[in-house]
DNA sequence: CGGTTTGTTCAATTTAAATTGAACAAACTT
DNA sequence: AAGTTTGTTCAATTTAAATTGAACAAACCG
C-alpha cells in the first residue's frame, strides 16, 4: 500500500548536530556532574559553546531532547553564574542565548559565589561549636574539655589559614 | 503492674556524646555532602576528630546509629584518602580508628587524587574532540569548521593555563 | 476576541546514590 | 567443635536530586 506523502511544515529544519558538538555536549555534561551540577546544565553550556549563532530555548530543547522545564531552570542557573548571556535577536519575541566564552571570568564568578559563601558558613558554624563547648564545660571531664578545646582551636587556625589563602588564590585566578 | 528489673549486661556503657561532639559530627557531615561525599563519611570523621581515644567500628556504629556496612565502607574511603589511621590497641582483636589531625596534608592528598586525575581526563577528552573535528571537516561548512576550531583552541589554551596553574597551587598548599 | 507561541513553576515521576541488613568469612573463645 | 565477635560484600531498600510534563501567565497575531 502506498503511503501518502506527508506535507512537511516549514519548520522541519532542525538539522542534526555534527558529532563534534555532540561530543562537547557530553563532555560538559559529565564535567557538570563531577562538579555536582545537574548534567543538563553542563549540556546546555556545551551545546552553546560551539553554536554558530545564539539559540532559543525551544531550539535547545529540541537539540538536547530535554524538557522545556529543564531548559528554563538550566538557563536560569547558567545566567546567574555568568556562563550565558541573553541576546535579543532582531525583532524576535523569543529569548536567545549564547555562551560566555571567557571561562576565566566565569571561574572567578563561581569562586565568589561558592567558596566565599562556604568560608563564611564554616566560620559561623565553628564559632557556634565553640560556644557549645563553653556551655558544656561543667558537664565534661577536665581532660576531655581540654582535648576538645585544643582540637577546635586547631580547626579555627586551619580555617584562618584558609581564609588568608583565598584572596591569594583569587589574585592568581584573575 | 510492676515491671521486672531488666538485668543489664556489662556492656551497657555507651554514654551519650556531649553536644559539642554531635555538632561537629553534623558540621562535617554537611561539609562532606557539599563536597559530594556521602554524609556518613563526614560524620565518621567528625566523630573521630573530637574522640579522646581511638574508636572501634562497632562503637562508631553505635555512636552515629549507622549500619555496620556504612562504617565499613566509610572508614575504607577515609583511610584511602588519608583522613584516618588504623590503630592496633593493646591485645585487642578489633580495629581501632583515629582521625588524622593534619588537615593540611589531607587536602594535599585529596588534591593529588582528585584534581590531577581530572586534569588528565579533561586532556584526553579534549584531544578526542579535536580528532573528531578533523574527521568531520568535510561535512562541515567552512565557516562552521573555522568557528568550532577556534573555540576548541580556546578551550585547549585554557586547559594549558590551568595545568600550569596547578603546580603553583600545589606549592602554596604544601 | 479566540488561538498560538514562549517561558515559568511546581507536583509527579524517574534516576542515581547512599544506606541498610542479611549472608558470609575470618579470627578468636570456651 | 559449636558459639561469639568483627568486618566485608552485595542485593534490596530508602533517600535525595534531577527531570518531566501539565497547568498557568504573558506576549503576540489574526
Amino acid at each position: 500500500m502506498a503511503i501518502a506523502e506527508q506535507e512537511i511544515p516549514e519548520k522541519t529544519k532542525p538539522k542534526p548536530l555534527p558529532r563534534v558538538r555532540l561530543e562537547l555536549v557530553d563532555i560538559f555534561g559529565r564535567m557538570a556532574q563531577s562538579l555536582s551540577f545537574p548534567r543538563s546544565v553542563g549540556e546546555i553550556y556545551g551545546l552553546l559553546y560551539l553554536a554558530p549563532a545564539p539559540m532559543s530555548a525551544p531550539e535547545i530543547c529540541e537539540a538536547l531532547s530535554i524538557s522545556k522545564g529543564s531548559v528554563s531552570t538550566g538557563t536560569r542557573q547558567l545566567l546567574a553564574l555568568g556562563f550565558l548571556r541573553k541576546v535579543w535577536l532582531q525583532e524576535e519575541r523569543k529569548d536567545y542565548f549564547e555562551a560566555v566564552l571567557e571561562l576565566g571570568d566565569m571561574v572567578r564568578t563561581a569562586y565568589d559565589q561558592i567558596f566565599k559563601m562556604r568560608a563564611q558558613n564554616a566560620d559561623r558554624r565553628l564559632t557556634d561549636v565553640s560556644e557549645t563547648l563553653a556551655d558544656e564545660k561543667g558537664d565534661l571531664s577536665p581532660g576531655e574539655y581540654a582535648l576538645i578545646k585544643e582540637r577546635l582551636a586547631r580547626l579555627t587556625k586551619l580555617q584562618k589559614r584558609a581564609k588568608q589563602f583565598l584572596p591569594l588564590l583569587e589574585r592568581l585566578i584573575k
